[in-house]
DNA sequence: GCCAACTATATCGTCCAGATATATTGTCCA
DNA sequence: TGGACAATATATCTGGACGATATAGTTGGC
């Protein structure tokens, strides 16, 4: 089976919302889905000209005062066609390289003091980032409270949320062990 | 700065273990680090060859009544050094695109049965994968009770069955709220 | 005796990420 | 007033990673 692009489905449905600029599209992966998707210019630019070239979304230039033209692509009535039955479609498993895990499996050939050095950098960044999602949850879903999307975004939030909170708890743990667990037996 | 193949680092410290073919490498990686390592055939030819041209690694032919010519690569002293460095360094972040989430998040474009299927599909690899880590931890991983490796290899485990878990449980959270909640209010 | 499954090697296309290049405008502050 | 810097906005290149595919001998079952 060929390889299909995520790129290209994820950039329909965005332009779905409403036309964007290839900056615009950046900026709200960042902004709304960046938790758990990510998309790079490297990525956007072809993706927008190959979807341009089968007629899934058009493009046109939007007059600007400032800075370099602007170009503004909005999705095409075959463009909703295709992503209907993306979306309906099985996603494929998220495929996962852990560097740290790798670190920790071999272990042995390893310094004690790296790895708590690691796992407290990780238990930090993972702190952060449940204080961001409770930040959300609190200023910015609640404005959307009774809009239809507003339990869609909710329960991506809260997928967030459980799995930030385990990774937190599995650091904890480990530190423990490494900090202390190590000296005894 | 240059990016670093990650791939030709867990091949050094995999090989650190013992000498293997590429077949072997395979094997040991699927079936020991694999549920948060992959590697596949197309990255570990390339980066083997490339070992090989840096000194890193050692090629030679071991002699083999059936099948094609067998090839073993063992580590030098020189690769032993340079993984060391490698792990003590800071491990990059993992990169996330979870495309359930990305079809979820867009959910009011799609059909609330798809989301259903979709979400009972991931509910069931994750208990599968629980059934899995429960054998390991209890068939395999006992055996090893003692061995320095032992609670490096448990801590990996055990981050997997944290994370799962907390997998199983958005799962079900979200399965009641799209199976009941969606019909009241 | 043939087909399927396993062992084992290897390459190709393409997707994806990050670094980099270029250019304009607004803002801070010395 | 001038310079540094951040933000807006376009776009490309390199190389790492993934999945499909090709090839071929061995083993075991029907």
């Amino acid at each position: 089976m060929a390889k299909s692009n995520k790129t290209e489905y994820a950039l329909l449905v965005i332009l779905s919302i409403e036309p964007m600029s290839c900056y615009d599209i950046r900026s709200y992966v960042q902004q709304s889905i960046g938790f758990f998707w990510q998309e790079s210019y490297g990525q956007i630019y072809p993706a927008l000209r190959q979807l341009t070239a089968s007629k899934l979304v058009a493009k046109r230039k939007a007059q600007t005062s400032r800075g370099p033209a602007r170009y503004v692509y909005s999705i095409t009535k075959a463009g909703r066609r295709k992503f209907a039955n993306w979306l309906a479609a099985e996603p494929e498993p998220e495929k996962v390289r852990n560097e740290l895990l790798l670190k920790l499996y071999f272990g042995t050939m390893g310094n004690p003091t790296d790895h708590i050095r690691h796992l407290e950098s990780l238990l930090a960044s993972q702190n952060d980032r449940l204080k961001q999602f409770a930040q959300i949850e609190k200023h910015v879903l609640r404005q959307y409270e009774g809009v239809p999307d507003y339990p869609y975004w909710r329960s991506t939030l809260r997928f967030g949320q459980h799995v930030t909170r385990a990774r937190v708890r599995w650091c904890q743990e480990t530190l423990e062990w490494l900090k202390n667990g190590n000296n005894k037996k």
